[in-house]
DNA sequence: AATTCTATTGCATACGTATGTTATGTTGAT
DNA sequence: ATCAACATAACATACGTATGCAATAGAATT
C-alpha cells in the first residue's frame, strides 16, 4: 500500500521559484501567464516528471472529464465490438476519458449506473441495454445526462439514437414479397429488446397488409439458438422459403443450420435475410443479404448528443430514429 | 456548465446531526460507528441522494480503484472483445473500475499512457500492443504497475502472460508432418508483432528440422490480406497442401480463398489451422482445426499479478507462458 | 519624474472526503 | 458515588488543484 509520493504543483513552484497557481495557470492553454514563465515551469515539470492530478482537477472544477459506457453482447455480437470502439474514438477526439462497464445478463444496471455516479462522469452512454425509471430519476437528479444507444424509453429524458428497425423489417418483408417468396418467417432476437420488437412489427405490418402468413422462431440472438430454430423452422410440414433474421449472427446460424445441418441450399431453396451488415456478411463463404444499420451516423449522433448536453445542461434529451440501408448480396433470390 | 451541487457528506451530517467524520465513516466497513448512527445517516443520505464522491476519496486515499485497460484490435480479431470482456468482468469482480483506450494504427501509446497517469489509475493493462521504455520508465517512476497480455518485452519492469505462441506453432508443424502433409505454408499476421513472429519460431523450427521446404505469406492478421495471400500462395507453380495461419481470422479468409475463390476442398486439397480457437471456429462453416489460447488463464494470470503488485508496490514483475491446446475439427485432415 | 493603466503573479480559499487526535459519553467495578 | 476504561463521536487537517481578488511590476502617458 505504500504509494510513491506524487509530485505536486506546488513542489514545481517552489523549484520553479513561482507561486502554485502559476503552475496550475501555465496548464491552462488560455490563462494568462508569460510564455517565457509558462516554459521555465514546463521545463522544472518535465525535471521532475510532474503531471497535473485529474482527481484534484475534477474535484474543483466539477467535471471529470469521464463518461460512462455501458455496453453487452461484446462477444455474442461483433456489431457491439464496432460499436465501442466507434464511441469510444469519438470520446477520445472530444478529450473525454471513457469508463467502462461491460454488462451480463447476470448483472443489473441499476448495480452498476452508481459507481458512475460515484466517479463522476459527465454523461453516460447506454448500449444494447435498458434504463430503470429509478436510475433514470438519479441520473436526472444529479444532472447527468444519459443517452441511449439502439435502445428507447417512451417517457425519461434519456436521450436515445436508433436505427429506424421497423422500417428496416418493412424493407425486409416488401423485399420477400417482391421476389415472390411464399412462406416467410421471422426469426426473433431477444424478446425483451425493442430492436428485435421493433423489426418483428415492421416486418409483420407488411406481411399482415398483404395477407401473407408469416412463421415465427426466437434465436435469442445467438448463433446456437438460430441454428436451433432455423431446424425446427424447417422440419414442419409447411417449412420457411424465407427467414428474416433479427441479426446478423443469426443469420449465419440459419445459413449453416440450412446448408450444413439439413442439405438444402441458399438461396436456392431458402433466402436469408439478415440485420447489421457486420463485416463478416460480406465474406465469401455467408455473402449475406442484410439491413445495414448505420452506426457511423448513430455513434456521430449520441457522442455529439451527450457532449452537448454536458456543455449546457438545460438542454432537453433528443431522439432521432436514422434509416438503414438494404444490402443485397447472394443470400437471397430476387426472382421466382 | 451549470451543474447541478452535489449533495456532500456534510450535508447529511448536518440534517442526521453527527459530524462529517461520522459520516465518512459510516461508510467505511470496519470503521467504530454505532449500528445505530450509522442507520440514521444512511436513511438521510438516502432521503437527500447522497452518494460519496470517489475523487475526493481518491484524492485523499491515494487509490483511485481505477485501472487502465489499452486494447487494439478490437473489431478486427474477435479474440480481442472476449479477453476485454473477461478482463473488465474480472476487474468488477476486484471492485476495480476500468478506463479504457482503445488503440488504433495511427495511435501512439506514448500519448494514451500519459493520460491514464494522469487520472492516477492504480494499474495498466496492455493488450496487443507495446511499451516505448521512455513509457515504461514513466510508470516505474510513478509507482503504476504494468501488465502486457501476449506481449513481452524483454527488459522491463513489466509483467507479461502470454500464450506459449512458440510451442503453439510448433505442435500445428508437428501435427502437419504426423498426417504427411509435404507443402506447408505459414501465413504470418502482422511482421511486428511477437505473437506472429513466435508462432512462426515455432513452426519453422520443427519444419527445418525435418528438413521440409515451407511457403511463406503474410496476411497482417485480417481477413482480406489473408485470402488474397492464399490465392497467391496456391496459384503458384507447386502449391501448398497445408497452411497455418497465425490467427482464426485469417484461417477463415483462408478458407474462402480455398472454396469459393480457386473451388478447392479442405482439407482433401488443403489442411487450414488457425489460432486463438474464437467461438466462430466451431461454427459448421468453418469447423476449423485451430490452437486454442488459454484465455481464461491468461486474463486470471493477468488480473491477479497486477492488483497484488497494486496492493504490495514492491513485488517485482512476473512472467509467465501458458501452453495453448490443440483443438482438431474438420480443416485438417489427420491421415494420408 | 510622476501618474495611470495593464499584464502578470501571488495569496487565500474551496472542492469533498479520510483519518489522527482529542473530547465526550457510557459502562462496569470498586 | 467515584473512578477507570473503553467505545463513539467531534475536531482539525490534508489530499492537489483552480480561481476570485489583491498586489506588484512594468509600460505607457503626461
Amino acid at each position: 500500500m505504500i504509494k510513491k509520493a506524487n509530485v505536486t504543483s506546488t513542489q514545481v513552484a517552489n523549484l520553479a521559484g513561482v507561486s502554485q497557481s502559476t503552475v496550475s495557470r501555465s496548464y491552462l492553454p488560455e490563462s494568462p501567464v508569460t510564455e517565457k514563465t509558462r516554459q521555465k515551469v514546463f521545463e522544472v515539470a518535465k525535471q521532475l516528471g510532474y503531471q497535473p492530478n485529474a482527481m484534484a482537477r475534477s474535484l474543483i472544477t466539477r467535471r471529470s472529464n469521464m463518461v460512462g459506457i455501458v455496453i453487452s453482447n461484446v462477444t455474442t455480437n461483433p456489431f457491439y465490438p464496432e460499436v465501442l470502439d466507434l464511441l469510444s474514438r469519438k470520446f477520445q477526439e472530444n478529450g473525454q476519458k471513457v469508463m467502462l462497464f461491460v454488462v451480463h445478463r447476470d448483472q443489473s444496471l441499476d448495480d452498476i449506473l452508481p459507481q458512475l455516479l460515484e466517479y463522476q462522469v459527465d454523461g453516460i452512454i447506454i448500449t444494447a441495454a435498458t434504463l430503470s425509471s429509478e436510475m433514470s430519476y438519479q441520473c436526472e437528479r444529479r444532472g447527468t445526462p444519459v443517452t441511449l444507444f439502439n435502445r428507447y424509453i417512451p417517457k425519461s429524458n434519456a436521450s436515445w439514437f436508433c436505427c429506424d428497425n421497423k422500417a428496416g423489417g418493412s424493407m425486409v418483408a416488401q423485399f420477400f414479397l417482391d421476389s415472390s417468396h411464399k412462406r416467410p418467417a421471422y426469426l426473433a432476437g431477444s424478446e425483451d429488446t425493442t430492436t428485435s420488437i421493433d423489426r418483428e412489427k415492421g416486418f409483420m405490418e407488411i406481411m399482415n397488409k398483404n395477407g401473407v402468413e408469416t412463421l415465427r422462431e426466437v434465436g435469442n440472438y445467438n448463433y446456437n439458438d438460430a441454428y436451433a430454430a432455423t431446424i425446427s423452422l424447417m422440419e414442419r410440414p409447411n417449412p420457411a422459403d424465407a427467414i428474416f433474421c433479427s441479426n446478423d449472427i443469426m443469420a449465419f446460424g440459419a445459413l449453416d443450420a440450412i446448408r450444413s445441418g439439413l442439405g438444402l441450399k441458399v438461396p436456392e431453396d431458402v433466402s436469408i435475410i439478415g440485420f447489421d451488415d457486420i463485416p463478416m456478411a460480406s465474406w465469401p463463404s455467408f455473402n449475406l443479404t442484410t439491413v445495414r444499420q448505420p452506426v457511423r451516423s448513430m455513434v456521430d449522433a449520441s457522442v455529439e448528443d451527450l457532449i452537448s448536453r454536458i456543455n449546457t445542461p438545460e438542454k432537453p434529451p433528443n431522439h432521432k430514429v436514422i434509416m438503414g440501408e438494404m444490402i443485397v448480396r447472394g443470400s437471397s433470390r430476387n426472382f421466382s
